[in-house]
Parts: structure tokens; C-alpha cells; sequence
DNA sequence: TATGAATGAGAGTTCATTCAT
DNA sequence: GATGAATGAACTCTCATTCAT
């Protein structure tokens, strides 16, 4: 407990949020060691003690961040008990927020970053895809709860939440992009219709 | 028709058709000024003569090919008499194809390399933006003259085509990112079955 | 007497001016062969064409300047009947004004560069050299034809004319250094005592 | 006491000496970072790592030299008591010998560089001021303490020491310019005679 | 554990100069 | 004579990484 903690793997977690800070607001090929090292209050020779080299903790940055968000957000909708409530949920969370939130917009920079690393890193593209499929999954899990529980129709569950996931990914782009024809509200708005109409829940039109 | 091409439109074509390819290759930030001049066939020092930085050469280059690649995609359409079989074949077309072909899945890792890019620069941000209005659009007017002609239902196109460019990127994505749970083919049937069950043509159910 | 004036001396001589103004405005380190050429309103290539190498034309500019400038004040010297009076006229030429003339400013610039250059290009040394016999001559002449004349006391003169030129270089160069305790006036009325109390001609104390 | 020496003052000032000595003997304009970190025994990374910017070294290294030659002069002065002793070594120490001496003629040189650099760069221009007004500060305080002594006739000290200071400077440069009509000894001798002349010590006349 | 010092390997960019036209 | 195109050779500066302490 003292003000600078010293032992391993608290500083490594110290570092990877620095690197997540610095590459949501720098970029991927823009980050440099000294970057965050600085805003992880150390000296860059100390990061690449922990990390051996800038391309693993790079690597390990991104995937630290999506895993969190994701732990965080699968923390929340257990917490719901209605599975309609738990995908209106789970949109609304993964849709960026019509107020600029730097935590959310910062998310899906870090999958933008994550894509095109993950183009020529097979290592990356493996740690990708797992996130991915769990993030679907989990979609599924929840239309198939919504199913027995008699409140979603009975559509196929794996389809369905790869094109929810797929839906969310386009229009999420687009409103991070600053794309003017794609506000926040309309993404959201949009994602929940076709929710609505394919699992008929809710009242499926918007006024 | 000399051995060494000398005037100025040319040689800018070259160099960028050289900056896409290498892009594609190695990624934005690996993209070194020499190994585009390498590619070109010229020294690094013509390449600078020509685009002042590399910032705008790249930024140039990310532009040209998606542009250059509408315009192919449009002609081609451009050729197809009915509507449903105009938007079908745009499907097609955008998605992926199974058989790995470069050219097309080098145009959607330059999407991802445009879209981190785009995030960070305003210039890169409002060009992105005019590219994907104009493919939005390029739907939207298919619906409408699918509706004009009675072969599609009467829904908002503007709603309609936004959620399938968001639906062919979000999958496209996952299938050049080698998800290996959306193939191609899924991508593309996942697709086209949104298109028939939205519009109503064709045979809305694949057996 | 087109409007591009061809023929080869007077672009030479161009070429110089443009050359020399340069120099002048970004010294001789920052000059580029581009900038001059962009002065004298031709190509970078055409410059070298006629100088064929840099150096050649760097050194050929500053000698240019000095010596049109040495023209010009000894043309005007000339027209002085009194000795006394064109030794006044000649320090009060050659010490910089208290408004700052680019001209007579530009010219000390000029001959700062060329020290910096005779320092380590012998060619340009010798012709430094013969710049500065040509001026101290000038000044021993002033004052003989002065004593011939019953004007100014009989001092040696050669000894005299390389004292006063190398009191007015001091002191020029401060003024043109912008050193705020030597200012135009003062380096000028120094002089003018040094010269008066030497030569013992006018009124020896300025009011 | 280790073969490779560590620590920071030490390195910088070794890494300013390289750099006078590469100024002295190329020139300002053709020194090349490369060519310091080599006289010093580094690598230019390290020079940079140092002092940030190339500009900035030189700056440093100018006003360092210069400095240093000040701070050596008046430490050997102050051990001479009689004033008219001290103006004339004074006299002789700023004086290039006639046995080039690459300390001396080192000094001078630079100088010519600072007054170059002087002519663009402001913050240049003030150090040089500084530096010159601390030298003539010097030769009025010798000659007011003559004065007090009864040693020299009761003359403007301050215009004494601005006219000495630019007659050495304007011989002193002939003579490092190789001036073949203006030797060391006949430089250092017209000086004296003026010191002499003007202060009335010693004996006046140089047989 | 932690870091400042040190460096090699480039990167982008500049620029004098050449050359075909 | 005149020039735009082309390039090789540098140069400054950056940065991941190493190492002694």
C-alpha cells in the first residue's frame, strides 16, 4: 500500500488501461511505448519488462479491453429477469450512446483497431473470434431463454444473433464514424425494430 | 507506349494502384513510402514528388480504391433490367466470396483500414462518409424502383437500405476477419434472405 | 524584348540578383537552389544550367553584390570635389542607417556570409581579399589626395584606411546584429570623430 | 572512472566540445549531427537524446565556446594589477597570434558563425548581445580603473571600449580571413597604438 | 523491481543534379 | 535555351529495445 504500488500484476493491469487510454485516443500505429508508459506513471523500459515487446502488449491491450467491457455488460443482464428486457438491454448497452460517452465510443474504436490487427495476426484473429462467438452466444442464449419462457417467437437462435450481432456492428461503425445520417438514436432504434419484428416481442412499430 | 512511362496522370495512378496493393498487404501502418515505390517501380523520392506526404498519399490511395470499386459495381448494375435481380446481384457482389479472391477481400480490409483512419481524421471521416452515402443510396433507389415496378413491398428504403449496408458490412467483416463460424456463403444467404423476407421477392425461405 | 527575356548574360545576371536577395533574406545556409530559381522566375534546372553547380553560383552572387555595391559608392565618391567631404560621404555610406534600409542592411548580411565562406573556401578568400584592398585603396586615396590638398593631417595612410574600415566593419556589424547599444547613429558618429580627430578636418566634436 | 563515462553533465559537455570543434573546422552549415556524435564517441541518437534538436545544439555549442573563452580571459586578467598591463594583454589574448593557434583562430571563427546565425534567429541575436556587452564592460571597467589609478587620460570610457571592441573585432577577422596585408603582429600593433594614443600610457609610438 | 542512458535500425523528407524532350 | 520529371544520396529525428546499476 504504498503510493507506488510495486508488485506484478497489479502494475500489469496499471498498464494494459493505460495502453487501452492511449490507443482509443492515439490509434493502434500512433500508440508508443512512452506514451503509456507515461500515463502509466513509469518508464517504458519498465513496460516492456512486463510485456517483452510493444507488439504483445498491444496485442494483449486490445483483448483485455473487449473482455472487460464484455464481463461488465454479461454482469449487468444477469441481473434481468425477462429475456425481452434482457436484449433491449443488451442493445441498448452495445449501441453507442447518443451523448458522447469517451467509455463506450472508446470500445468500439478498440474493435476497429482490433479488426485491422487482426487481419494479419492470426493470434489476434483467434483471440477476436472467440470474443465474438461469446458475444453471440450469448445473444443466442438469451433468445432461447426468451423462447421458453414463451415471450420470443421461434426463430433459429444462431442465425439470429449473428445477424443481431452483424446489424449492431454496422450501424454501431457508423455512429462512432460520426456518419451524419447515422445518429445514435436511430441505430438503436433501428437494431430494436428488426428485434422486435424477428422475435415478436414488445409493441414491434415505433411511433 | 515506351518502356518507361513519364507523364503525370499515369504515373499517379500507378503509384496509387501500388499504394492499394501494399496497403492491403501489409496494413496502413506497416505501409512503408518505399515499399509503395518498390511496388510502383520508382524511388520513394517520386512518390513524395508526387503526393507532398505520405498522409495524403495514403489517405488518396484508401479513397481511389473504394471509389474505383463502386464505380465497377455501379456500371455492372447498371446492365440489369429487373430490380430484384439489380439488388441481388449487389449482394453478391459485396459480399465476399467464398472462393478466396483478392481483389475483393483486399477492398474490405482497405474499409477497415479506412474506418481506423477515418476515426481519428476529420478529412478521412467526411470522404468516408460521401462513400457510404453514395452506396446507401445506390440501394435505396433500387427499392424504389423495385416498389415502382411491384416487385418489392412498400417500406421505407431509406430504413432499408442503411440496415443492409449495416448487415453486409457487419458480416463481410467477420468473413474476411476468417470467423470461422460465418462463412461466406452463410454471410451471403443470411443476406439475401433479409432482402426477400423485407421486400418480399423471390423465395423468402431458403430450404 | 519579349517579355521572357532570353538571351544568356542578362539572365545570368537574374539569376545573380534573385540569388542575392535570397541569400540576403534566409542566409546562404537556407538557401535553395528552388528558391532562387522561383525568384528569377525560371526553374531550379535552368539555374544549374547556367552556374552548373551550386557553390559556384552561391560564391559568384556574394562577389557580384559586394562589387556592384563598391561600384555604385565609388561612382557617387567621384562627383565630391573636397577629400574631407567624400571621406564623410563614404562612412556615412557604408555605416548602416538608423532606418533600417534593406539595401545597405541586405549588403552587411551579405558580408557576413561571405566571411563565413572565405573561412574555408580559399577561392572565395582571395576574392574576399581583393574586395577589401579594393576598399582600403579607396580610403588611402581619399586621404592622400586629402593631405595633397592641405585637408587632413599627415598620417600614414595606409595604416589609417585599414584602421578605419576595420572600426567601421566592427561597428557596422553591431548595428546590423541589432546589438541596442550600438545604435545607427552612434556607430556613425564614432566613426566620423575617429576620422576628424585622425585627420584633423572639420569640427572635431559633434555637438 | 569506468571506460565509458555516464552521467549527464559530463556527457554534455563533452558532447559541446565535439561540437565546437566540427563547427570550427566545417562550418556551421556543413555539420552534420553524425559528424559531432562521431568526435564525441556516440551516436547521433544519443547527441538528439541530449539536446532535443539540432538547432538547439548549435546554439549551445556557439554561446558555450564563446563562454567558455570569455570566463578563461578574465580569470587571467583579474591576476594583473596595473590597468595598462591588463588592456594590453587584454589586447593580446584577443588578438589571433601570428603562430596560427587553432584555439584562437577556433574562437574566431565561431564567432563569425554566431553573427551569421545571429542575423535570423533571435534568440541567438540576444546571447550574442549579451556576450558582446559583457566583453566591453570589461575593457571600461580596466580602463576607469586606469583612470582611478591615474594610469589613463580622462576619456568616455564607454565609447573607448565600444571603438577598441570593433577595431579588434574588424582586424581580428582580416586576420583569420587570411588577409595577406593585414598579419597578426601589424593587427595586434594598430591596436595598441590606438589603446596607447587614446589613454596616453606606455610608450606611444611603436618604432 | 525499476529506470535512465544508450543505440541501431530505419522512417520520411529534402534537394542538388541529371536527362529527355 | 528551357524545363518538368526523375532520382540517389543524405540528413534529421524517432523509437523499440537493451543494459548497467
Amino acid at each position: 500500500m504504498t503510493s507506488k504500488p510495486k508488485f506484478t500484476p497489479e502494475r500489469r493491469r496499471q498498464i494494459l488501461e493505460a495502453a487501452v487510454e492511449v490507443i482509443a485516443a492515439k490509434g493502434l500505429c500512433d500508440t508508443r511505448i512512452s506514451d503509456i508508459a507515461e500515463r502509466a506513471g513509469t518508464s517504458a523500459a519498465l513496460v516492456i519488462y512486463y510485456f517483452h515487446t510493444k507488439d504483445r502488449l498491444l496485442t494483449e491491450a486490445l483483448t483485455f479491453a473487449e473482455d472487460r467491457f464484455y464481463l461488465q455488460t454479461f454482469h449487468e443482464l444477469t441481473n434481468i429477469a425477462s429475456a425481452s428486457d434482457r436484449l433491449t438491454r443488451l442493445i441498448e448497452i452495445s449501441c453507442p450512446p447518443e451523448v458522447r460517452s469517451d467509455e463506450i465510443v472508446g470500445e468500439w474504436i478498440l474493435w476497429v483497431e482490433l479488426w485491422s490487427r487482426a487481419l494479419r495476426d492470426e493470434d489476434v484473429a483467434r483471440k477476436r473470434e472467440a470474443l465474438d462467438r461469446r458475444w453471440r452466444s450469448t445473444i443466442a442464449e438469451i433468445v432461447r431463454d426468451g423462447q421458453q419462457a414463451g415471450e420470443f417467437a421461434d426463430i433459429d437462435a444462431a442465425d439470429f444473433s449473428l445477424r443481431l450481432a452483424a446489424l449492431i456492428d454496422g450501424l454501431a461503425l457508423q455512429v462512432v464514424l460520426g456518419d451524419r445520417d447515422v445518429t445514435a438514436t436511430r441505430a438503436r432504434s433501428l437494431v430494436l425494430d428488426v428485434a422486435r419484428r424477428e422475435l415478436q416481442f414488445g409493441e414491434a412499430l415505433t411511433p
